[in-house]
DNA sequence: ATCAATCTATCTACTGATAGATAGCTTTGA
DNA sequence: TCAAAGCTATCTATCAGTAGATAGATTGAT
């Protein structure tokens, strides 16, 4: 028998694997109970419901995501290293067979989800925008915070959107060409 | 009663809201034979297999999208206008309450999507940039066919990634500020 | 009279969720 | 020290609801 926190952890790897391949609406208790061999009823005795779940999966994404990219304020921090960490993050998904990013499939599925997982999905694009401002206006100079602002909308939506199309197009692309009209990292 | 076509055309526009709105999974035949005041067997009647209606609306929608656009070949087309106007398209999907763009939303959908509706989709984003592709060419004199099309899946990803992105953050944007930096229509 | 279109009624399969039981720890108190 | 009591994690069994789909009767216009 697996510990707690084991278990928990199967679950929510097994959930996040499903929901960013095939989004909330199509993923179930049971087929993650049986991927990691145990029953939907315990599934169901670490995560009340579906949204309970869903939401869970989503929080924990979203703060290993950010903390992989590391803190701007980071005394050491290149701005250009991070931001090419930042575009190989994505990049990496693409290469991860048949799947999306976690946000931007949920965001797509957005209305037709539970209110907590509906806001735990805004939070994820509320703090990809926070650290992607950070970053832009301590290194590059950009003093104007509604410039860069709205320049890290064009990198997140670039990203998200260029994921959305190679996904059906199923091709390969560099995402640092796709952005280099507005980021020049080289 | 309706004529056929009638019927017909009232089940693709409920279907096509429907999964605009909350894409393919969160869609029934119920929900939508009951919307245009009819038995869910009848729907059947008309569509098969939802795989079978969902196909239906995509390929109507690709259609009556890219005939929209008009034709790039024609002699008084203006590229600017024309191209102004495709993002004007995009910008109305993000005025109309809760929707997304149907290929954007079947994207991020598209491992739990039935083969039909899958390569539907995918032929979505092959005539859009192949619309895209052929505006550039002619009107702006970019006679390297591969710089076009790589212009075009940015214009596409951008405008994709926008949607996405705005849903979730629930704000307004100008979709032509978003590609400003690689397209110049001003 | 025909036949397209719709209906009623039903089926099987699956969903999320709950109840109740149980095995095995862990805690507690005399 | 050791039994009583409680807790954790799982199970089996089942619930009501909904899904897509189908068979066969009914309607109604030409």
């Amino acid at each position: 028998m697996s510990s707690r926190s084991e278990t928990i952890t199967r679950i929510l790897d097994s959930a996040e694997s499903h929901i960013c391949k095939k989004g909330y609406n199509a993923f179930s208790f049971r087929e993650i109970a049986h991927e990691i061999g145990i029953k939907s009823a315990s599934v169901h005795y670490h995560f009340p419901t579906k949204a309970n779940l869903a939401a869970a999966v989503v929080l924990r994404y979203t703060d290993s995501f950010i903390k992989s990219l590391g803190e701007p304020n980071s005394p050491n921090a290149d701005a250009k290293d991070l931001l090419k960490n930042y575009i190989q993050e994505f990049q990496n998904v693409l290469i991860s067979n048949d799947s999306m990013c976690l946000g931007g499939i949920l965001s797509a599925e957005l209305t037709s989800l539970p209110d907590e997982v509906a806001d735990a999905t805004r939070q994820f694009f509320i703090e990809n925008l926070r650290w992607l401002t950070d970053v832009l206006q301590l290194h590059f100079g950009v003093n104007d915070i509604a410039i860069s602002h709205f320049k890290a909308m064009k990198i997140l939506a670039m990203l998200e959107g260029t994921l959305i199309v190679m996904r059906s197009l199923n091709r390969e692309v560099q995402f640092e060409e796709m952005v280099e009209d507005f980021l020049n990292l080289s």
